[in-house]
RNA sequence: UGGGGUGUGGCCAAGUGGUAAGGCACUAGAUUUUGAUUCUAGCAUGCGCAGGUUCGAAUCCUGCCACCCCAGCCA
């Protein structure tokens, strides 16, 4: 891993520096990335990843990938898969996988140890019945009619509920502890539930499953975590995190930290609202370019460094907030900026006549692949009498300020000649559908004879050699800042958030491209060729994000 | 009205008693065969509010206010 983006202080940085300063823990820094397998991974795990992974590395430590996969009825392999292969992508390498499934065996002795203790129960209530003895935010629960069953009915019932002799629901292993607690999950919560589901890995072995705040510790235990990092959402668990951790023999105490999850603006990240966006097919799949998961960015053209960029700058704390959709894209354009090839590219193809330029005549013209990197190198154009350009570059009346083609305007073609507008041909509807242009043999190489300023330089492909392409313009997913707000999410959502050209023109060395292969479309974006669709004979390219365009925002004003 | 958290510019975010870092965004200008990039400058008399302690407070104390999370046999 590359040390690509400086690091700054965060609470969690500065706790760890001084917990290895003072040798907590020996010293060590141990920390853990630990998904459920129950969805794909999105920019807002990325957070987690990274701060996780890097952790680990900034200390020389380690870092485990650990699947929680403590509830079979939503985990699946292909989950489990896709979400290694995004850790990797994103460019870090655990010390250890694991999975919380592989510690049954382990979890159900602590919890025998529990029972043996009177610190655990079977309780035989209803979950409805369960939930009225809880009490409420206000009003301190009451205690289950079977919390002081003697230690031999509370094994003999565990052994039997893990034997399968109970159907769903009918009993639960709970934790004894304070039914008056003002922190509700200090109210016997539930430590294991009869579940007859076949788990993805253990089959059919067991019928009973841990809870997560049960599984959660003790995996972290078992790992020998030294800090384990999670969202604020967990601030309230963490007595029980500890309590658990104090009440059995446990090999290691790991410590809880809360930090806060990642919103950002114009999107939703929450499994359960992306798997909805998914199963509602308002997206193609999981790997949808305007899905904000790792695979859909991915597949969009966003690159690891920009996402780890990203998660270094938006910082760590305990405050809810929302990102800047802006800040996302700058740390995109800023890593693609110097690896992206340049090339050019028609989206809205414009016909244009050089009228005085013979037919049968061509000129080669060189141009740099990037414009400030010369190991990148050049490449042949070729200029010819009919070209394309694009119709964003054209306006039939255009304001002062305009430095593109109009009527009598005057241009530059990128690394070629200046033309100037003379005719435009329109359809019987009135369309512009051709313009007719002189050039000035005087102008090659960026030069005018008599020193007068060209302001617009506009980009263009030979008519003659163009290959035909599919460019999907992706939009914001939503149409707000914050779907969230309101009744319901899905109403937001942005109905351009796809725009499909079919008929864009490309050079030619563009067929060539590669996919995840970032390409800058000068003047437009920087675009990807799509790690589905893609081929030399059909390209599709994604617009992984539009170019700085401070014409658009003068316009706008 | 119980408990747990959080409040620093439009958005993030440093700061931990010595007189408000940085990034994004925005604004103005320079360079430019991408209206891109790059560069330069500007951008909080004030840190949720009100008091108090102190020579000195975003940082300490008191009281308010706002927002977020918690009543799954989900994680």
């Amino acid at each position: 891993m590359n040390n690509d983006t400086p690091t700054a202080g965060n609470f969690i940085r500065n706790m760890i520096a001084q917990d290895v300063a003072s040798n907590k823990h020996d010293g060590r820094v141990y920390t853990r990335f630990p998904p459920e397998p129950n969805g794909y991974l999105h920019i807002g795990h990325a957070k987690s990843i990274c701060l996780n992974f890097g952790l680990a590395q900034q200390y020389n430590g380690n870092c485990n990938l650990r699947f929680d996969d403590t509830n079979p009825e939503k985990e699946s392999e292909e989950y489990m898969r896709s979400i290694q292969e995004d850790v990797s992508w994103l460019g870090f390498n655990w010390t250890e996988l694991h999975y919380a499934s592989d510690y049954f065996e382990a979890l159900y002795q602590f919890a025998l140890e529990l029972i043996d203790k009177k610190l655990a129960y079977v309780d035989s209530l209803s979950a409805d019945q369960m939930r009225e003895y809880r009490g409420t935010l206000t009003e301190a629960g009451k205690s289950s009619p079977h919390r002081d069953r003697p230690v031999a009915e509370n094994r003999d019932l565990f052994k039997r509920m893990k034997n399968g002799e109970f159907a769903d629901g009918e009993h639960a292993l709970r934790a004894r502890i304070d039914m008056s607690s003002p922190n509700l999950n200090m109210r016997d919560p539930v430590l294991y539930r009869i579940r007859h589901v076949e788990h993805y890995r253990t089959g059919n072995k067991w019928c009973i499953y841990p809870m997560y705040d049960y599984t959660h510790c003790l995996s972290d235990a078992l790992e020998h975590i030294t800090h384990s990092l999670c969202t604020l959402e967990f601030e309230d668990h963490r007595p029980l995190y500890d309590w658990v951790l104090d009440n059995v023999s446990a090999p290691s105490r790991p410590e809880q930290t809360e930090f806060s999850r990642l919103n950002l603006q114009y999107t939703v990240l929450s499994k359960r609202k992306l798997i909805q966006l998914v199963e509602q097919g308002h997206v193609s799949g999981w790997d949808d370019p305007r899905m904000p998961t790792i695979s859909g960015i991915r597949r969009r053209g966003y690159t690891p460094a920009a996402v780890r960029d990203f998660c270094e700058r938006i910082g760590v704390t305990k405050k809810n907030s929302t990102v800047d959709m802006s800040l996302l894209e700058n740390s995109l354009r800023e890593d693609l900026n110097p690896i992206a090839r340049r090339a050019m590219a028609v989206l809205k193809p414009l016909k244009l006549v050089i009228t005085n330029y013979p037919k049968d005549k061509s000129e080669k013209l060189t141009a740099r692949n990037h414009p400030k990197d010369e190991s990148f190198g050049t490449r042949e154009l070729r200029l010819t009498r009919e070209l394309y350009v694009d119709h964003d570059d054209f306006m039939e009346d255009p304001p002062r300020k305009f430095f593109r083609l109009g009527p009598g305007r005057e241009v530059r073609l990128r690394y070629g000649y200046c033309i100037t507008c003379n005719e435009v041909i329109k359809d019987d509807a009135g369309n512009v559908i051709e313009l007719h242009c002189t050039y000035d043999p005087e102008t090659g190489g960026g030069q005018t004879p008599d020193g007068r300023k060209v302001k617009g330089i506009i980009h263009w492909v030979s008519a003659d050699d163009a290959v035909d392409a599919e460019i999907r313009l992706y939009d914001r997913l939503f149409n707000v800042e914050n779907p969230l707000q309101g009744d319901d999410y899905i109403e937001h959502l942005n109905p351009e958030s796809l725009t499909v050209i079919s008929n864009a023109k490309l050079e030619p060395s563009l067929a060539e491209a590669n996919t995840e292969t970032p390409y800058q479309f000068e003047r437009v974006g920087f675009f990807t060729p799509d790690s589905v669709d893609h081929t030399s004979d059909a390209p599709v390219f994604n617009r992984t994000v539009t170019l700085r365009d401070s014409w658009a925002k003068q316009k706008n004003r």
